[in-house]
RNA sequence: CGGGGUGUAGCGCAGUCCGGUUAGCGCACCUGCUUUGGGAGCAGGGGGUCGCAGGUUCGAAUCCUGCCACCCCGACCA
C-alpha cells in the first residue's frame, strides 16, 4: 500500500488522482463535472458489471431500462425524496436550439419550453414507481424483481474522479413485494451479495451496517450498507440497499389485490452500486508504482514480456505459454512492441496493475525457465516453461488471497474502540480509519459530534454484539458501539 | 455563494515584481545513429492568437481596466 503517502490526505489525494490518470482509468472530461472512463478504466468496470449481474440474476433478478428524463412533479411526489435530491437536479426546460437573430451561435428558442420541465434522473424510484402502478394488480404479479444498469446525474459541487462526479453509471434495483417481511428480507439479501462481491472479487473487506436516520436514503425506513476503509483511514461507502417500506407505493398508488382479496399497498427496496466502486478498488489496494488489480477483475491477468524485444524463440516459447494458460482460461497477452524496451514495459505494466508478468530471455529459455513476477508484492521466481501455467494459476488465487488479507488486516489494526470525547479526537487526528464508541442514539448527538470532528457515523454494524456503555458526548447510556470515521 | 490561487506548445512549468533581441525549459512527438535483463544516450527537428477584450507606451506575456475559465478551501455530497 502506499503507506508514506496515506498518512498525509492532501497527498494521498493527489497521488490517487496521478494513479487514475497516468494508469489510464479515467480523466476530466470538457463538461464540469463529468468524467471519461478511458478503455483500460473501463474494462475493469465492465468485469465488475458482468459479475455483479450474474450474482442479480442468480438471485432471481432481470434487467430492464427506464428513461433518463422524470417530470418535475414526479420527484415531489414523495416528500422526503424531493427533499434530498432536489438541490442537485439538473433540468431540462427547452427542446430546441434556434440561430442567434444578433449574430453568432446559437440560442435556446423560446417559443420551445416545456410546459412541464424534466429532471435528469438523480435516481429512478420516482419514474420506476410511475410504472410499476401499471404492472401490478394482482399479488401473483409480485414479487417483481428488475434492475437496470444506467447513467445518472447529480450536481454536485465539488467532484472527484469516480468517487463523486456530475454523472456516473451505476445499476440500481428496484422491487415490490406483498409483504414487509419478504421486502426486508431483499434488502438484506442485496447487501449481501455486495458484500460478497466487494469481497470475492474487489478483495476490498467491507463492514455491514445499517444507516443512521440523518444517513439514510432520501424517502427510506431503513438503509443497508456495506462500508469500507481507504489507505488514507477516511471510510468510504461502497454500496447500499434500502427497504422503502410502503412510502413510494402510497406516493405512485401502487396497491395489489392480496389473497384474501383484500387491497394492499405493496412493499418496496432499491440498492445500488456505482463506478464509485473503482475509485474503492484504486484507494484499496494500489501503491507508489501504480494501480494493484485483484486478479479475478484484471481485464489482463497476465503479460509477457521478450527480454530485450521479440525474436523467433521467445515468440516461440511465448505462444506455447499463451496456449497452456489460455486452456485454463487465463487472459495473457504478448508484448510484441520492439520499440520500447523492457524496463519500460515493466513499470508501464505495474502501472496499470496486471497481477502477472512472464519475462522471457535468452538466458532463460537456455535453462528452460522463464521469471514470473507478481504485482502485489514485486517478488520474483524462476519457473521452468513446463511448469509455467500450473505455477500461474496457483499464484493469481494467492494475489487474489493477499490482497484481501492485507486489506483486511489494515482495516482491522483501523478499528479503535474509544470510551471518551478526548481519545475520539486523538484517533480522528492521529491514527484515521473507524472509532467504535457508543452513542445515545440520538440525532443531536450525532450532528454536534460531526460539526466537532467531521466524523460522521458511518453504521451500526451488524454482527456486533450488544453492550451497555455511555455515549463519549453526552454520557447518556448506549445499547451499543457504533461505527464512526471521516468519509468521502 | 464566500475566502485563496492559477491561466504561456499535447502535458508539467519558468519568465511577470523591475516592459526592451527571434518567448524559454522538462516530458511527449518526428528523423538519424548507437543501444537493449528495470522507465536508454547523443545529434538534429516540428509544434505558441502568452485565457479574452480594451487601454497606456516608440515597444506589453510583463503595467492598467473589464470580462471569462479552471483549481484549492468552505457551504453541498440519499
Amino acid at each position: 500500500m502506499a503507506k508514506e503517502i496515506a498518512s498525509r490526505s492532501e497527498d494521498y489525494s493527489q497521488w490517487y488522482q496521478d494513479i487514475v490518470k497516468r494508469a489510464n482509468l479515467a480523466e476530466y472530461a470538457a463538461v464540469r463535472g463529468c468524467m471519461v472512463i478511458k478503455p483500460h478504466g473501463f474494462a475493469i468496470w465492465e468485469n465488475m458489471r458482468d459479475q455483479l449481474d450474474r450474482m442479480f440474476k442468480a438471485t432471481g433478478h432481470v434487467n430492464a431500462y427506464f428513461p433518463l428524463f422524470i417530470p418535475k412533479s414526479y420527484l415531489s411526489r414523495e416528500a422526503e425524496h424531493v427533499e434530498g435530491f432536489a438541490k442537485e437536479c439538473a433540468v431540462v426546460t427547452h427542446h430546441r436550439l434556434m440561430n442567434d437573430p444578433n449574430g453568432g451561435g446559437v440560442v435556446v428558442d423560446p417559443s420551445a419550453k416545456l410546459e412541464e420541465e424534466l429532471i435528469v434522473r438523480p435516481t429512478s424510484e420516482t419514474i420506476i414507481w410511475d410504472t410499476y402502478k401499471n404492472w401490478i394488480q394482482s399479488y401473483r404479479d409480485l414479487p417483481l424483481l428488475i434492475n437496470q444498469w444506467a447513467n445518472v446525474v447529480r450536481w454536485e459541487m465539488r467532484v472527484r474522479l469516480f468517487l463523486r462526479t456530475a454523472e456516473f453509471l451505476w445499476q440500481e434495483g428496484h422491487t415490490a413485494h406483498a409483504t414487509k417481511a419478504e421486502a426486508i428480507a431483499e434488502a438484506e439479501q442485496m447487501q449481501k451479495v455486495y458484500a460478497d462481491f466487494a469481497e470475492e472479487y474487489m478483495a476490498m473487506p467491507v463492514i455491514r451496517g445499517i444507516k443512521t436516520a440523518n444517513e439514510r436514503f432520501a424517502g427510506a425506513e431503513e438503509t443497508y450498507t456495506i462500508e469500507a476503509l481507504m489507505q488514507d483511514g477516511k471510510a468510504l461507502q461502497a454500496g447500499t440497499s434500502h427497504f422503502l417500506g410502503q412510502n413510494f407505493a402510497k406516493a405512485f398508488d401502487v396497491k395489489f389485490m392480496n389473497e384474501s382479496n383484500k387491497e394492499e399497498y405493496v412493499w418496496a427496496t432499491s440498492w445500488g452500486v456505482s463506478t464509485r466502486l473503482m475509485g474503492a478498488l484504486i484507494m484499496t489496494h494500489s501503491d507508489d508504482e501504480g494501480l494493484v488489480l485483484p486478479p479475478k477483475l484484471a481485464p489482463t491477468k497476465v503479460v509477457i514480456v521478450p527480454i530485450p524485444k521479440p525474436q523467433p524463440e521467445i515468440d516461440e516459447q511465448a505462444e506455447k505459454i499463451m496456449a497452456a494458460l489460455r486452456a485454463k482460461g487465463i487472459s495473457v497477452k504478448y508484448d510484441k512492441d520492439a520499440k520500447k524496451r523492457p524496463g519500460f514495459k515493466f513499470a508501464q505494466y505495474e502501472l496499470e496493475g496486471v497481477p502477472v508478468r512472464i519475462g522471457i530471455g535468452k538466458r532463460d529459455l537456455a535453462k528452460g525457465v522463464v521469471e514470473v513476477a507478481r504485482r502485489d508484492t514485486k517478488e520474483k521466481a524462476s519457473v521452468p516453461t513446463s511448469e509455467v501455467a500450473a505455477y500461474i494459476e496457483n499464484l493469481l488465487a494467492a494475489i487474489q488471497q493477499n490482497l484481501f488479507d492485507r486489506a483486511l488486516k489494515f482495516r482491522e489494526d483501523h478499528i479503535t474502540h474509544v470510551d471518551t470525547m478526548e481519545d475520539f479526537q486523538q484517533v480522528l487526528e492521529e491514527k484515521g480509519g473507524f472509532v467504535a464508541a457508543h452513542w445515545d442514539g440520538t440525532s443531536e448527538t450525532e450532528l454536534k459530534i460531526k460539526e466537532m470532528t467531521k466524523a460522521t457515523i458511518r453504521c451500526i454494524p451488524q454482527d456486533w454484539k450488544d453492550e451497555a456503555g455511555l455515549d463519549i458526548l453526552t454520557g447518556k447510556p448506549s445499547a451499543r458501539r457504533v461505527l464512526y470515521a471521516r468519509a468521502y
